[in-house]
DNA sequence: TAAGAATACTTGCACTATGCAAGTAAGTTT
DNA sequence: AAACTTACTTGCATAGTGCAAGTATTCTTA
């Protein structure tokens, strides 16, 4: 007897829950963000970042992403040992909703306090942009292009860290 | 000898893994919807809700989102037994993202094609309005307002399910 | 006022997710 | 050919989640 699933394997139809069974773990989102903002494509740089993300786990989470259509894998032309992994339109859709959760931490005392040492002229700018709440149709459409054009958000800055 | 800890105890100032560290598990962004979108304001009505929760991460994540301050827990005046958790600015602030959220979601094909026989009127139309991009502003702080005042975004709706 | 019901938990156990360290296989560089 | 780089896998420990059952306090009802 098959159990008929109404949701598609999910827990209910709300578009809330949809994206927490989606994205709501540690580290898909942070994935995406490294990917769409600092252009890390190779399962290398990605587990170079700052958050420290363990071997397992990201091998995990990128076939994860890869299956669930957020990012595409291809080898890379140059280098027969790695894949490059890009972002589709359903994570690059995801970027407004970035903006939001940027302007949310940085509007919390608890972010506001941190030691910001480490951070890029850059990337305050792109905090500031994200508090504002004109022309955010624009900024979030140039990002949006640049992702879509295979560059990132961040294209030439380097991290400090 | 003490470790310095210049994030606060975040494992980096990135403001995309603040909010996930902060709310990026399987319950938390859907209790602080279910408080502000369906105004359930109780243990016993959030453990009824659509997702199922468990009695004992409910109890332990309703600890944790008011000792960090996105919920205010105070005894309930007309009954001894119930406490009545209610949003802070934290969480109030949060409400454009969950917009964004919503909006993503809309836009899925799993989500489209996931059988919502279940749903008001009312909550396809805050899709369609979390869809829409004008008047957005006007849009969040009505629903901001509603909050502050003790209300909720879907105030006098019934829940099918 | 005593009995039962409602409410908000806690406890125990299983299972899954995450974290860390070490190892491996394929491909690249020297 | 040897050394190195890259992308993993494996093993094990700990944390998070899920389910079922039990408990203490308060409220309602007979």
């Amino acid at each position: 007897m098959e159990e008929k699933d109404p949701f598609n394997g999910r827990r209910s139809f709300c578009p809330v829950n949809f994206a927490v069974e989606s994205l709501g773990d540690r580290w898909s989102l942070v994935i995406l963000r490294d990917v769409m903002f600092w252009g890390l494509h190779t399962y290398g740089a990605l587990l170079a970042s700052d958050e420290g993300i363990s071997t397992n786990i990201l091998a995990n989470r990128l076939d994860q992403l890869v299956s669930d259509g957020f990012l595409t894998r291809t080898p890379a032309p140059d280098d027969k040992r790695k894949d490059l992994f890009y972002a589709t339109e359903k994570a690059i859709a995801l970027l407004p909703m970035f903006v939001e959760m940027i302007a949310w931490s940085a509007q919390q005392d608890d972010w506001q306090t941190m030691d910001h040492g480490e951070a890029t002229p850059e990337q305050f700018g792109l905090v500031e942009k994200c508090l504002r709440r004109s022309d955010r149709r624009d900024f979030i459409e140039s990002m949006q292009k640049a992702v879509r054009t295979g560059k990132c958000v961040f294209e030439g800055v380097v991290r400090k860290s």
